[in-house]
DNA sequence: ATAAGCACGC
DNA sequence: GACGTACGTGCTTATA
C-alpha cells in the first residue's frame, strides 16, 4: 500500500551519507546567456527555479544552468527581463518545485510566467496528500541519480498521475489556481491598523482587571496562562470537584468544555474563560496583525498554501486569514479592522450557502435531503419536522439546533455518544435522534456505508473530481484508528468536493477579471466564501460574474445556492 | 527546539 | 473499559 512500493521499493533509495553533488554550468556573461536563451528557446519544456541570489534552468535532465542574480535591483531586473521572452511563451512548459513562489519573485521584477505550468510539489500532493512534498524530501526519497531533481520528479510524478487518474485534477484545476493564488496574495488586505491599536489598549486594561479579580478569589497570584498552574489553583487549592480524567501529562484538562462544566462552582470560572479569550484575540489577531502589515504596500499578504491539507481544502499561514474571529461580539470587532483598500474600494463576501450538506444530497441520492434543498427550505428545520415526527411549522428553536448537529454530526462521521455530549443530552435520547434520522435519510445512511466499503476494498475514497485521500488504517484491528479511518472515509470526499467546488470558482473568477482587466481584486478564500476588495465601479459586474461562476462552478443534483452582501469592512460584507 | 494545551475559523 | 465529530494555524507555557 506504501506508495514507495510503486517506485520499486527502497532498493533505489542511496545510503543516507550519500551526498547527491549535482554540477551545474555556471552562467556569467551576456554569450553564455544568450547561449542558454537560445537553448530555451528551442526547447518546449524546461525545469526552473529562482531563489533570491540565484536562479536554474534545466533543459533537460543532465545541463543545468545556474546565474547568479545581481544584489542591486535594477541589474537584476535588468538580467531577468532578457527571460521574458521564454516566460511569456504559452506553448512551453515550465517545470518547479512551489512554482507560486517563483511567480511570485519573478513578479517583484514585472515578469509573468506565461508558459504551462508543471508543480512537482502539488503533483506529490495528489499523488500523496498526507506526505511532505518538500523538495528536501522529496530528493532524498525519489531522486536516484545527480541529474536536475525536479526533472527526476516530473518523469516519476507524471506516470503516477496518469495512473491514478490525477490528470485533469492537476492540469485544470491545482496548475491555474497556482496563479489564482500568487495573484491573490499579491493583492493584500487592507487592515485598519489605527483601529486595532485601540482595541489592543482597551483589551489591556480588561485583561489587567480580569487578572487582579482571578488573583482575589485565588488568594494568590500565578500565571494563568499556564494551564499547569491553573489546574492546581482549581483543583486543588480551591477543592473545585475535578474532571474525571487527566490529560496524558497528568495534568488537571482545564479547556473550555471542562470549565463550562464548572462554571456554577465558583466565580473564578468565568474569569478565567474571559481571561483566555481575550488573550487568545488579543495576542493572536489584535497584537499580530499590524505587525504583518508590509512596509512597501501597507497591506497584509497572506500565504495560501496548495499543499498541506489533506482533503484538497487551502490552508493560510503568516498569518493566517481563515480564523478571523467573528463568533463573538469582542472578535467581530477584529473583523470589522479588514476594510476595503481605499475609498474607491467597497468588500464584497461570497459564500456558499450549506454546500456540504449539498453535496452530501448529491453524492448520496438522499431523496428526502434533496427534495428539501429543491424546495429551499431550510434545511436543519426540514430535518428537525423529520427526525421528530412534526410539522416544519412546529418545529420549536430546540428541535432545530439539535437538528442542526445532527447535520454537521453526519459530514463528521459522529456517534450516539458524541451526538449526546454535544447536545448535553443522554445517550438513549441521542441514538433515538440519530435512528429516526436514518430512517428518514436512508441514502444518507447507504451513502456512509458505501464509502466505508469502498475505503475498506480500495484503500481510498475520492472527491467528485477524484482527489483521493489514502485510509490505510480502514481495516485496522485496533478499533479506535479504524473508526478513525472511517469518520475520514465519510467526510474526506464531502470536505474535499467542496474544495473542488470552490477552487474551479476561483479560477473560471479569476481568468474572467483578467480578461476583463478589471480593477477589483479577489484577496480571500475561506473553504465556502470568497472575499473580494471591489472597485465601486465595477460592484455589479463583478457581483454578477461572483455569483454566476460560484453556483455554476461543478453543478449539483440539487441547487446550489451564493449569498453576496457588500461591506466597509469584512464583518458588514459577511 | 519541541511538545502540550488551548482557542480561533470552516 | 476505552473511545467518543472532519480540516487547519498559532499562541503561551513547560521541558529538553
Amino acid at each position: 500500500m506504501a506508495t514507495l512500493d510503486l517506485f520499486g521499493g527502497f532498493d533505489e533509495e542511496p545510503a543516507a551519507n550519500i551526498v547527491k553533488a549535482r554540477e551545474f554550468i555556471i552562467v556569467k556573461d551576456d554569450s553564455q546567456i544568450n547561449e542558454l536563451i537560445d537553448s530555451l528557446k528551442k526547447c518546449d519544456i524546461f525545469s526552473f527555479h529562482i531563489e533570491t541570489r540565484e536562479m536554474t534552468f534545466a533543459v533537460n535532465p543532465n545541463d543545468i544552468y545556474k546565474i547568479e542574480l545581481p544584489v542591486d535591483d535594477e541589474k537584476c531586473k535588468d538580467l531577468l527581463t532578457k527571460f521574458s521572452c521564454i516566460f511569456n511563451d504559452n506553448e512551453k512548459t515550465i517545470i518547479g518545485h512551489n512554482i507560486k513562489t517563483d511567480i511570485s519573485i519573478l513578479a517583484k521584477y514585472g515578469l509573468e510566467i506565461n508558459n504551462k505550468l508543471w508543480d512537482c510539489m502539488i503533483a506529490h500532493y495528489l499523488i500523496e496528500p498526507e506526505l511532505n512534498h518538500s523538495l528536501d524530501y522529496l530528493n532524498d526519497i525519489y531522486a536516484t541519480d545527480n541529474t536536475d531533481i525536479r526533472w527526476q520528479l516530473y518523469d516519476k510524478f507524471k506516470a503516477l498521475l496518469s495512473e491514478n487518474d490525477l490528470e485533469n485534477l492537476f492540469h485544470n484545476i491545482e496548475m491555474p489556481l497556482v496563479r489564482v493564488l500568487a495573484k491573490m496574495e499579491s493583492n493584500g488586505v487592507k487592515i485598519d491598523i489605527n483601529g486595532l491599536k485601540q482595541i489592543s489598549e482597551e483589551q489591556a486594561k480588561e485583561i489587567a482587571n480580569i487578572e487582579n479579580s482571578i488573583y482575589e478569589i485565588a488568594g494568590t497570584t500565578f500565571n494563568i496562562g499556564s494551564p499547569k498552574q491553573l489546574g492546581e489553583i482549581l483543583f486543588d487549592k480551591l477543592q473545585i470537584k475535578a474532571p474525571a480524567k487527566k490529560t496524558k501529562t497528568g495534568q488537571y484538562p482545564t479547556g473550555e468544555e471542562v470549565l463550562q462544566k464548572i462554571i456554577n462552582e465558583n466565580p473564578i470560572v468565568q474569569h478565567i474563560l474571559d481571561y483566555r479569550s481575550l488573550t487568545k484575540l488579543k495576542s493572536t489577531y489584535v497584537d499580530a496583525l499590524p505587525s504583518l502589515v508590509s512596509p512597501y504596500d501597507g497591506l497584509i499578504h497572506t500565504s495560501f498554501n496548495q499543499a498541506v491539507t489533506a482533503t484538497g481544502r487551502l490552508s493560510s499561514n503568516n498569518p493566517n486569514l481563515q480564523n478571523i474571529p467573528v463568533r463573538t461580539d469582542k472578535g467581530r470587532e477584529i473583523r470589522k479592522a479588514f476594510v476595503p483598500r481605499d475609498e474607491n474600494h467597497i468588500l464584497l463576501a461570497a459564500d456558499y450557502s450549506q454546500i456540504e450538506l449539498r453535496i452530501i444530497a448529491h453524492l448520496s441520492g438522499d431523496q428526502a435531503m434533496q427534495s428539501a434543498f429543491r424546495e429551499g427550505l431550510d434545511i436543519h428545520a426540514d430535518t428537525a419536522a423529520r427526525v421528530y415526527g412534526v410539522d416544519i411549522k412546529d418545529v420549536t428553536s430546540e428541535m432545530r439546533r439539535n437538528a442542526k448537529a445532527v447535520n454537521f454530526g453526519i459530514i463528521y462521521g459522529m456517534s450516539a455518544f458524541g451526538l449526546a455530549e454535544r447536545l448535553k443530552i443522554s445517550r438513549s435520547e441521542a441514538s433515538e435522534i440519530i435512528k429516526n434520522y436514518f430512517k428518514e435519510y436512508v441514502g444518507i445512511q447507504e451513502y456512509i456505508d458505501k464509502q466505508v466499503d469502498f475505503a475498506k476494498q480500495y484503500g481510498y475514497v475520492e472527491t467528485m473530481l477524484g482527489r483521493r485521500r489514502y485510509l490505510r488504517d480502514i481495516n485496522s484491528g485496533n478499533s479506535v484508528v479504524r473508526n478513525f479511518a472511517e469518520r475520514n472515509a465519510i467526510n474526506a470526499p464531502i470536505q474535499g468536493s467542496s474544495a473542488d467546488m470552490i477552487k474551479i470558482a476561483m479560477i473560471n473568477i479569476h481568468n474572467e477579471m483578467k480578461a476583463r482587466d478589471m480593477k477589483s481584486k479577489m484577496i480571500l478564500q475561506v473553504h465556502d466564501e470568497l472575499v473580494f476588495d471591489v472597485h465601486k465601479e465595477e460592484l455589479d459586474i463583478l457581483s454578477e460574474l461572483v455569483k454566476d461562476k460560484m453556483t455554476n462552478a461543478l453543478p449539483l443534483n440539487v441547487p446550489i445556492e451564493v449569498n453576496l452582501n457588500t461591506g466597509t469592512n469584512w464583518l458588514e460584507a459577511h
